[in-house]
DNA sequence: GTCTATAGTGGGATAGAC
DNA sequence: GTCTATCCCACTATAGAC
């Protein structure tokens, strides 16, 4: 979507004032107590100009989005770094994913109900999301070119957008957990990373091979 | 939910004729079309009023999420009935939702949007949402009792949800799919159950038996 | 190209009289 | 239970300043 580097100082620093905005009132007050004008207000610039930058109020939460995803890669790459085996890469990965999004818990099933939408540019299926998802299974791709994991070749290409699937399945279970700091969602993660650890090493048994074929297959005539 | 029972015959006559204005104007023009005004214009009562009766538009959707729900029990009625392998019965009862809900298709991403958010009573996930999410789990125990697969008995107490989770899936990839009468929704439910099926002839072989083991163990960990 | 100010539209939701 | 009147908000339009 967006272009992230910076164009004049001048727009840049106004587009950024109304993020900071934006931000700062979604997290006090939520996402409906955030108005246009208040958010307009607050950055000190009129709501005409507000909308000159963000053509939507769910534009504006793109953004939003757009800076939780970069938080998110930045703190991905500590286990990138220092994790060898897929479990722990994958662990890190996705906990650092829970980190960083802790702060907009609350609130986020608003956002999330927005993103639900097929239509919504929110949507992490959208056009106007193409930028982020992409990264976010970029990330997905070092996960694995830096493990253990052994894997057929059709299987490792579509792996990566699959380890997002499961990512936006954590989400879900994340927005409907209302456990102290998400517990719930971390100790899901924990359990769940080893199992698929183990049923991705299982692909190579002779049983299972075809299957995976047939599922590699399948991704391919339903992708769009 | 709401009980469907008729109380006193005036104001459930206004209530009912409040939906049947809500159900037209949705059908005819969409969700965004069909403003509280019109609705309550083609009710012939007062938008007041309207909110009388249902607290929101969004709770006049309900009605509409009802009769998709019992008219999706209703068509399964004859896959159930007349096929007696596991892909046929599967398949049937998922085409069955995919046809019953074709109609509302346009404007289904605005009942999803609804439904996605954890707060809603909308949610298939919510409280209020336990008994159509239980009838339809139900469904889907059925699909597995009138069927020739053998299973451990650990899966198949939870298949029935699983079964329910991969529809809600389903659903998710039918609110994107933009294809003519989603065609490309049935091709996946047509590539789909088979590779279900093998999956569940695998799990009794020996190497995939652990794993089986350890996914009935996290689902029971993260159950509510 | 960036920004302000202001006035307006239309729709969801509500208050309070009856 | 029902209405009328009104509020508030996202969003648009416009006219113009720098």
């Amino acid at each position: 979507m967006t272009d992230t580097a910076p164009r004049s100082s001048k727009a840049e620093q106004t587009r950024q004032s109304i993020i900071d905005a934006a931000m700062g009132l979604f997290r006090s007050g939520g996402y409906d107590q955030a108005t246009m004008r208040a958010i307009a207000d607050e950055a000190g610039v009129s709501v005409g100009n507000a909308y000159y930058y963000f053509s939507s109020k769910e534009h504006l939460i793109q953004a939003y989005y757009d800076q939780i995803q970069a938080a998110h890669a930045e703190a991905a790459e500590a286990p990138l770094s220092s994790e060898g085996d897929f479990t722990g890469r994958l662990r890190g990965v996705l906990l650092a994913w829970v980190d960083v999004a802790e702060p907009y818990h609350e609130f986020a099933g608003k956002f999330f109900k927005n993103a639900a939408e097929p239509s919504s540019p929110l949507s992490p299926f959208s056009e106007d999301s193409t930028a982020a998802r992409e990264a976010a299974i970029e990330l997905h791709g070092r996960v694995l070119d830096g493990s253990d994991l052994k894997l057929n070749k059709a299987l490792r290409e579509e792996l990566p957008e699959l380890l997002w699937l499961l990512q936006m399945g954590i989400v879900l279970f994340w927005v409907h957990d209302t456990s102290d700091g998400q517990q719930r969602t971390r100790d899901l993660v924990d359990q769940a990373v080893p199992i698929i650890d183990r049923m991705l090493r299982l692909t190579r048994l002779p049983g299972v091979r075809g299957v995976v074929d047939d599922i590699v297959g399948l991704i391919h005539l339903i992708r769009p």
